[in-house]
DNA sequence: ATTATCTATAGATCTATAGATAATGC
DNA sequence: ATTATCTATAGATCTATAGATAATGC
């Protein structure tokens, strides 16, 4: 139709729509018709592009996760423990950098539904993911199975607790501050991970 | 009416049905009918209870953040690190037992509409109470004012995180797990906190 | 011929209110 | 007289589809 009002696709624009208004307003309440506003185009014409509004959210939580995931595979520090720290301070930045909360989409009650099953695995491998490299820890591998697992489920959670702490702060992180909050969450995960600092006797890593 | 199907009250009926339905599926999804019918009676009995469906998830939201703060003012020990140890326990033991997640309620998107002024000013109190206890540790001492605010947050997306954790648990956690993961939680607190453990010096304090 | 877009609407809800009926407590 | 409950419904949506119209690309 030749009437790029953006850079965006309508398609694109449908998905910028939708990363808005489902992270500042929920799923449910994202009317059809809001996100077509929002988009500049009628209502019905979001169907040309998408088979439903599921189909959105779907689109939008997989191509969260997979960044995370792809880079989980990627990681290039040496010892387990600085594989480890990247992986935190890498998740932690795509949470808090970008113009919305994307990470928020994860936290929406429909997300559990069996539509959203291919997010949920890939989420879930991410988290496989944390929970190799805390066990290939020395600190990690000092732990029981059992307090293995439950320690990678309290260091998942830190991590996707950036997410909370970005709804609490209101407008666009700016770049230092994404900068400061991403390594001051790594070095919390280290420490709740267990796992020495050996660069500075005091404990903190201290990239302020 | 003299018609007591349960224990409860028709008004606890309604909160409690309110309490499963908006955890699991969110407010927006959860229309007054499944309310109803879930409470055991009809759709419009719902507002002689209350005036519309906003007010039920106000009050759960409230009735569930009160006694965490009520009892973040209260606390028996000694020094800073131990107050600070019974209340990331005690909350985190709160958010993992009872029925329901309720702490689930936190994240629905509708909590940040005026609305829920008010249960948001009370989750920001009981964040300045772990926020004062920090500042109070040796550890939290020697920081910046900057990246003592940045610490408690992360301390409290930590506790927070634990609703995710349990939103991952399918059915409802046996008792001992509950206390498992409150201790887990606390210890992984502490070492976040930077809270050196002076008990035992491999790192755990391990009431396992 | 296919792709993009629009208007119009079917069909299904949803919240909240109106108004009736019955039980309860003075 | 008040409290509890119900049926019925007004009024407002909401998603998805039908079907028309125009632009695009062979």
């Amino acid at each position: 139709m030749a009437r790029p009002r953006s850079e965006l696709s309508p398609r694109e624009e449908i998905l910028a729509a939708a990363a808005e208004l489902f992270t500042v307003h929920g799923y449910a309440a994202t009317t059809t018709r809001a996100l077509a506003g929002r988009a500049g185009i009628r209502q019905a014409s979001i169907y040309h592009y998408f088979d439903g509004k599921e189909d959105i959210l779907a689109e939008l939580l997989e191509s969260t996760v997979r960044p995370s995931l792809e880079a989980a595979r990627a990681l290039a520090g040496a010892t387990a423990e600085e594989r480890l720290r990247e992986l935190c301070h890498r998740d932690a930045r795509l949470l808090c950098a970008g113009p919305y909360n994307l990470g928020a989409l994860y936290l929406l009650p429909e997300v559990r539904t069996e539509r959203f099953a291919g997010f949920r695995r890939m989420r879930e491998e991410l988290k496989a993911v944390y929970g190799e490299l805390l066990a290939a820890t020395s600190a990690g591998a000092a732990l029981s199975p059992e307090d293995g697992a439950l320690r990678t489920d309290l260091l998942f959670a830190l991590i996707e607790g950036v997410i909370l702490i970005r709804r609490d702060t209101p407008g666009e992180m700016a770049a230092t501050a994404v900068e400061t909050l991403a390594a001051a969450t790594a070095d919390a995960a280290l420490r709740l991970a267990g796992v020495r600092d050996r660069h500075l006797p005091g404990g903190d890593a201290g990239e302020a």
